[in-house]
This record gives structure tokens, sequence and C-alpha cells, in this order.
DNA sequence: TAAAAAATACCTCTTTAGTAGTATGGCGCA
DNA sequence: TGCGCCATACTACTAAAGAGGTATTTTTTA
């Protein structure tokens, strides 16, 4: 059972989806538990030693003070929790600012269910999830996603090979004709692949891929 | 050359792009020219029979109005008119509305330069542009692209949906059961689906599907 | 209302994907 | 120098996808 503090975010009220939607939708997943909901940056870090979260969902308006700042100290003193930021603001430069920093997760409020859902349960699995669009945006001069990204989901350079021609529609056997591999080899890069990504599928791969921009 | 009337979308002070943002970046599109501006409803209808743009951007909160009417209006008394909504709205029942209206695109403020350009393109090519984030969120039965590219593509709903579950990773039998079939029903589904798009596996229907907003 | 399109279903067969376990040479690093 | 990670490769198996054909019912539409 995974425990999820929701700091702040139910007091949002510039979108209709957030004023009771976010407890409603995590409480029709059966593994994921509100375990507590702070509106106030002082009960935050008491709710936080009270429960031991696994994942506190942050709003980044925090009554004045800077939900980044809170965020960092959160995860300074809770090395194991994970903290990702949920806010209506789209905009690169607080979405730059709270990859340096470190977050685990970094959604818009304007996700679907769904996006908000892979979002988490990718950030409970050990992995990262950024919104897509806000990866988009980001120059990629400066992305430090992507190898970030790869880093962290260990993948390897020849996984991520594999992924790209997957995603071109190669079947195994086309992969290593291409490059020169048995049969035998890429079909165990596809399967620690998929290991390490959670998924079973072809279909969730590309998906997968798509979303965070592999 | 395009001539394109801004709605009132200049005025919006939520969302620091749009702030002068759509017109500058108008500006950088050779073929693309802002002939117009206006903010209180009462100039659209004079400005747009001055002009005789090829396009309106309409925002849908024009001084207590509905944004909708004004566009419904304008579309009747120019018939060859295309009216796109822009709006920070990414309410579900105010797009299915527009659908209904006939709307030729629906696009979000949040959305990247890049989508923005690309659906006052596609609306000014005579095809519709709806965001991609809203058509997801759509309920299958009302799916918009039945005049759009699922027309072009010639695929049925059934064949969208089928799409949406493979997507989601499901495989052809979980899909029958989920919507109590046939297996030999799904794959014929897949089958044809491949035929009408000119591919051979998931990994090319999940690309082809995320590219055009399927 | 007749024709066309869509959705449904079945059979057979081949190919590809996916699962599980094992193994080995190379390379970096502590 | 030995431990871990990576890339490589194999066997053996099951599950699923894909290709081919055919056919009935329902729904749409001309």
């Amino acid at each position: 059972m995974i425990e999820i503090i929701l700091a702040k975010i139910l007091l949002i009220d510039d979108h209709q989806l957030f004023n009771d939607g976010i407890r409603v939708l995590l409480s029709t997943q059966p593994d994921l538990v509100v375990c507590g909901q702070v509106f106030e940056e002082k009960d935050i870090l008491f709710a936080v030693q009270k429960h031991t979260p696994e994942l506190v969902l942050l709003d980044l308006n925090i009554q004045g003070r800077s939900g980044l700042e809170i965020g960092m100290q959160l995860m300074s003193s809770q090395p194991n929790l994970k903290v990702v930021i949920l806010t209506m603001y789209n905009q690169p430069k607080l979405f730059e600012e709270a990859l340096k920093a470190g977050f685990h997760g970094y959604m818009l409020k304007d996700s679907t269910t769904a996006e908000l859902l892979e979002g988490i349960r990718a950030v409970i699995a050990g992995r990262k999830y950024y919104d897509p669009r806000l990866v988009k945006q980001l120059s990629p001069s400066i992305s430090p996603f992507k190898d970030d990204f790869a880093l962290r989901a260990n993948l390897t350079f020849r996984e991520l090979e594999m992924i790209r021609l997957v995603r071109e529609g190669l079947t195994s056997e086309e992969i290593a004709d291409k490059l020169n591999l048995s049969l035998f080899t890429v079909k165990t890069h596809r399967r620690n692949i998929y290991y390490k990504l959670g998924i079973g599928n072809v279909a969730e791969l590309i998906e997968f891929a798509s979303r965070n921009g592999l």
C-alpha cells in the first residue's frame, strides 16, 4: 500500500478538476492511499514526519513562499521521500528550476486522469515523470533531461538504440540484421528494457517513449 | 497572404505567452498577417466585414457573453470564414459544444508555439484542428474525427476504439474481454486498420497514432 | 428498399514477441 | 584484482501477432 500526501493541491480553485478531483481519483486506485492533506506550509513537514508517505504531491503556490523551496527542504529532510510538483503553471523556467532541484516529477493540472496516474506510478516505480509538454518546450541545448532520464531509468545506450529502432517499426530480427547482432541479443535487450521500465509489450514501450521524449 | 483577426486573445493576461505572444508569433510567419485585433464583442463583426480575413482566432471569454455564441454568429454570417477557438479552458464540455457548433479548430493557450502554428495552418489548409489533449479526453462516442482524420483514413469508430485500447498496452484478447467481443473480431479489426493505414505492426500503429493525434 | 459499409465471427497457418534461465568476454572502478 | 555492469549469445518454451480466406448480421445510406 502506497501512501501519499496532498500538499495544498486541494485548495486550488482555478481548475475544476482539482477542487477535490485528485482525492477522488486516487481513491479509485486500490493500492494508493491519501494519508494526509495539508494546506499550509507549517503543516507539511509535520504531516510527512507523522505519516512517512511514499510520495508528496506538492502545489507550487503555497501561501507566498515558493513551493520549490519547500519541496527541496522536504527532500533533504526525508531522503527517501518522493516529491512531485503538481501545478497549473506551464512555465519553462519554473520547470527547469524544478529539474535542477531534482524533483521526482512535474505535472500540470490540466493533465488527464490517465496521465496523472501514469506520472504517480512512474515515480513510485522509481522513475521520474515530467509532463511531456514541458519537456517539449525545453530548449534542447539545455536539455539535461534526455541523459538524465536515461540514466535514472538505468537505460544503457544500446537499450536506447533498441527503443529507437523498435519505434521505427523494425522487428527484432530486422534490428539484429541492421546492427549485426544475434536475434538472441536483441531479444535480451528488449527483455531488459521491459523489466527496467516496468512494462510488458511493444505498445507500452512506444507509448512510454513518446511520452517521455526518448 | 493569409489574413487573420485576433478576437480579444491579446487581452488575456492570465497566461504570459499571450500578453502579446500570438501577434509576435504570427509576425514571424511570412505568409500570415494579423489584419485586425478586437477586444470587444461589438467590434468583431465590423472588423471581420472590413477585412474579410481567412481566419479568426477567438477567445471564449469575451466580456460576459459566451464566445461560442459569437463564433457561431460569425460563421453563419460569413460562410467562408474559419473560426478557431483559442482558450485556456481545458473543459471537455466546452470543447464538445464547440465541436457540435462546427468550429474549425479548438486550441489551448498553453500549447507550444509549434502546436499553435500547426493548428492554424491545418485550418487554413481546410482541415480541422483540435488540441490532442482534449480529443483524448472525449468520450469515444462523440469522437470528432468522424468528419476529419478518421474519414480521410477511412477509419471507423470501432477501429479508432481499437487503436485507443492497443495504445494502452492491451492485447487483442484483453480488448476482446473488455468489449465483450470475440478475439477473432478484434483481430479482424486490427488487420483492417493495418491495411487502411498501410502499416504492419503495433509499433508502427502507435507511432502513427501519436503523430496524428488519434 | 436495395446496396454498401460496418461490425461481428470463425478457421488455419506462419511469424514474431515475450518469459525464463544461463553464460561469457570486456571494461571500468574502487 | 575482484566486483559489477554491459553487451553479447544460446536453449527452450508459451503467448500473441499477423496474414489469408470466408461469412453472417446489423446499420447506414443512397
